[in-house]
DNA sequence: ATAAACTGTGGGGTGCACCACAGAGTCAAT
DNA sequence: ATTGACTCTGTGGTGCACCCCACAGTTTAT
């Protein structure tokens, strides 16, 4: 069992952060004192905060954490990180095509001049 | 001089989006009946929409267009552009890590399966 | 016993770039 | 003159994912 500020530094989520996913459920403490309120995790706490940590960088929202979480087998999973992975190649798609948008404006700026 | 509703329409600005865009000073109307309040664009707002609209699908924010559109000889606009496109590198650059970090973690639940 | 460090709760605030809406005044066309 | 369309102001809300703060209770170390 992890207190809070353990748990806060071996996952790199803040404690609001974790109050947040708290809140929302996507991350519950493995155990609250019900003397004091405090909470505690554990080492299930401590991989699903990892995953959680790996799936935000890939642009996961909160609701599709969740459902990732939901689904205790993880099904959903593979599902949402071909979505996401289709998302970042469209999201390269229209960056490099305002690039090129960029590069005319930038050209057609230099014939005015 | 164009009512507002005719701007509107030239410029695929919405009212709401002119009047805050008056409010943070980055586009004035050319005329403001003191009679009614009742707000007129020019032609030279109109350039100035439009070479808006093209920077804002470039990302600019509000505060980058406003030090664009206060520098009347747009010397400041070239320098912006030219750092908006390191940034679009940038992004490209950090998405193309994330699609990678994405398949090798794909990859590693195929393993696990 | 005391002080320092920790933790909880509730609630507000943040940033960005607007959007929505009510109510009142105004204009354009018939 | 009337109707419908237009426009104004002020204010509140949106979405996302948190962050921050005060205050009070609690634990830990000395």
């Amino acid at each position: 069992m992890y207190k809070i500020s353990e748990f806060v530094n071996i996952t790199g989520l803040s404690k609001e952060t974790l109050r947040y996913y708290a809140e929302v459920k996507l991350l519950e403490p493995a155990y609250i004192d019900p003397l004091n309120n405090y909470r505690y995790y554990d080492d299930g706490s401590y991989f699903l905060a990892i995953l959680l940590v790996k799936l935000r960088s890939f642009g996961f929202t909160i609701q599709e954490m969740i459902s990732v979480m939901d689904d205790k087998s993880f099904a959903n999973l593979e599902k949402i990180l071909q979505q996401k992975r289709s998302t970042i190649l469209l999201q390269i798609d229209n960056l490099t095509a305002k690039l090129g948008e960029l590069d005319e404006f930038l050209e057609s700026g230099r014939e005015n001049d």
